[in-house]
DNA sequence: AGTCACCTGATT
DNA sequence: AATCAGGTGACT
């Protein structure tokens, strides 16, 4: 699920629900999903404490509670986390999850039990997150920065984009889609590319951010069945065969690190 | 820079 | 049965 603009919506939507609820206790139900760390370090940091903030950084979820304690939480390829109205009542692929003093359960629900949550003190959640690349979405992105990062990096643009080290937030989906608007194949090594076209990749960034975060954030206020048909629709991503609605040449697909990459061979050079 | 490991469920 | 999946960290 989710890249930048899914934990933006699960954060926000966390932040209006339970700002200044207890938790009661934590239970880690499943014991690698608090790695690198023992489940009794997020139980013990946790319980008894007033969750003051809820905040996004990159596609981590920060939860600030008294005490200077922070849970991070990081939702990897298919978690989610939620609010649910009673803590004993919990879906089937629940992994952890925050009892609050009022009954509410914050459930950290994930099939493929990829996701983690961890407790740190605030020093150390800031060290760890000052390890991140910058916000796509704040002010200190420019195109100057990102000119400044892609000359330094060899890599083939797309690893490169999402490469959390640079720029913390985008996945495979959202890099091919800024690709695509950008109109840059993504095997380009980064250090090529003129400054005139980071700058249109730059505004690309911004505007497929933006355009997600819209819709994921309705996306999440609704029912499980309407999530992805709310989603804007994808010009690239997952339509390997399917022709370009610009130049009619057929969407291809390509593995860079690993990840299918998906891109137009008419639009990207 | 590539490959695997971590997991489960959906699809071919 | 095999492959693929919106992620990342730990190995070569």
């Amino acid at each position: 699920m989710p890249e930048l603009p899914e934990v933006e919506a699960v954060s926000r939507r966390l932040r209006e629900q339970v700002t200044g609820a207890e938790i009661r206790r934590a239970r880690v139900l499943r014991p690698r999903s608090t790695y690198p760390q023992p489940p009794s370090k997020v139980e013990h940091l946790a319980a008894g404490r007033t969750i003051e903030a809820v905040q996004r950084r990159g596609k981590h979820i920060l939860i600030y509670l008294s005490g200077g304690i922070v849970l991070g939480c990081h939702l990897r390829m298919t978690g989610n986390l939620h609010v649910v109205p009673d803590a004993g009542t919990r879906p089937a692929s629940t992994r952890l999850y925050l009892e609050l003093a009022d009954g509410r359960g914050i459930v950290l629900n994930d099939p493929r039990a990829l996701g983690v949550m961890n407790a740190f003190p605030l020093a150390q959640a800031e060290t760890l997150m000052n390890k991140l690349g910058i916000e796509p979405l704040s002010a200190e992105f420019t195109p100057d920065r990102l000119i400044e990062f892609a000359a330094r990096s060899k890599m083939p643009v797309k690893v490169f984009l999402m490469d959390q080290r640079f720029i913390s937030g985008l996945g495979n989906i959202y890099a091919a889609e800024a690709l695509y608007r950008a109109r840059i194949h993504p095997a380009t090594p980064a250090s090529q590319i003129r400054p005139a076209r980071l700058r249109r990749l730059h505004a690309a960034i911004v505007d497929v951010l933006n355009d997600a975060v819209k819709s994921a954030y309705i996306a999440y206020e609704r029912p499980g069945q309407f999530r992805e048909a709310e989603r804007f629709p994808l010009a690239v991503y997952g339509r390997e065969g399917v022709c370009c609605s610009v130049c009619h040449r057929k969407i291809r697909r390509l593995t860079q690190a690993g990840r299918s990459t998906y891109y137009c061979p008419g639009c990207q050079r």
